[in-house]
DNA sequence: GACTTTAGTCACAAAAGGTGACTAATTCGG
DNA sequence: CCGAATTAGTCACCTTTTGTGACTAAAGTC
């Protein structure tokens, strides 16, 4: 993330590392190395040996110590938008981080989603696709399994995705949809959480199951 | 698409334009300026000037005379796979076009998926990649009425989502989910082909419908 | 006019999904 | 120690959605 006065064309990899903080997403920012004061998202110049994808797992180990539990590109931006290294081309990635294993080293923290410091207009647009691509993968593949730990309740896993739903679900239709899936399995273990029945852990592991026998979906398109 | 001895850095904007002809989905290429034996993806050097989806609609605009009724950009390509144009970086776009109003210029032929000339590494990537997309699409975006002419009968349609799909569909269950999700509307017309009873012609009309009222989908998971 | 072919609809059964009420296991306050 | 409160987990019922075969409709063919 070093600076570099614009010296013929160069393209950066820049990261949005996504975790569920308590009753919100958040998004780790890094301290600016040229302004002290502001914030950017993580990015460096592209290695040409590397692949992009093993750019950006480098860029996340840097700051969190450890590789993202998923990690896919979102997009590449190279539209006249400002970019804190002034980038030609700037490839984004999002990644997701459960929040319990996740500690950033100093000079990055997590923000909120509801309240991000301000932002050059690419990694903007670089947010925006993140979330963007969260709501779109969240029921094609195991986004909400890569925010948890390995181990989890039902409830947990309720209320993650009723928070990236943004939208209350009934907690037997949501257990008997999981069941039909075949996509956890029960430890033998429980975690009493202060009062009320202790809760039964589980952990993520997806069963081959026959190809689903529907139809169409005209239902989802267009949302 | 000029040859350009690897001079810096440099990337390319590569369009993967698909059609459906017939029984088979199909891939435009474009005769190579260097070695005139061989096919190409359509491809041009980035204008530092223009953001990428122009420049993609410009290349798609150049080989068949008129812009493709959807696009998306696919994904950066940058690892070490050769490119026709020794680039860098080449982002990829998918661009769709209905058959009947697609003739593509001189130099340029439609080949079916199933048997492609041979090809860059990167830009089989990029052909690989758009197909994952479609299929990923195909129930969050109106990509079979993309590629179809404005009007269409049902059995057009029908037989278009089950070469998608590569899968039989049931004409009632089709019928009664297309009519649910409120996507099209009857024209006056009928269309006779042949034997059999006229079919009436339809047009892509989505209606503002209220959000769906469902809980979570686990079942799309992970196919 | 009877037969074939393709379009379009119906009605029933099966499967999936929404929902409230129930049981179970724990803590807390007396 | 006992009952209220709290959270977990399940059940049963009913509604909605979906799969499916059979039906009617309108054209061409012989």
């Amino acid at each position: 993330m070093r600076d570099r006065s614009s010296k013929s064309s160069y393209h950066t990899v820049d990261v949005v590392l996504v975790t569920a903080m308590g009753n919100e997403l958040a998004i780790l920012f890094t301290r600016s190395t040229s302004d002290r004061e502001r914030w950017s998202l993580p990015w460096k110049a592209a290695q040409g040996a590397e692949t992009l994808d093993a750019t950006a797992t480098r860029i996340a180990q840097d700051v969190l110590g450890e590789p993202p539990t998923w990690i896919e590109q979102i997009s590449a931006f190279a539209d006249g938008k400002r970019h804190p290294g002034n980038a030609d081309i700037s490839v984004a990635f999002v990644g997701l981080v459960p929040h319990e294993t996740a500690s950033p080293r100093p000079g990055n923290t997590w923000f909120p989603v509801g309240d991000l410091p301000p932002l050059s207009p690419r990694q903007r647009s670089m947010v925006e696709g993140s979330m963007r691509i969260i709501q779109a993968r969240l029921d094609q593949a195991p986004i909400a399994f890569r925010l948890l730990p390995p181990t989890f309740t039902l409830g947990e896993l309720q209320q993650l995705y009723e928070l990236l739903l943004s939208k209350r679900l009934h907690k037997a239709s949501f257990r008997r949809a999981l069941q039909a899936a075949w996509l956890v399995e029960p430890t033998d273990e429980w975690r009493s959480e202060g009062r009320g029945r202790p809760a039964q852990l589980y952990r993520y592991a997806p069963k081959k199951r026959r190809r689903s026998h529907r139809g169409v979906r005209f239902d989802l398109l267009h949302p």
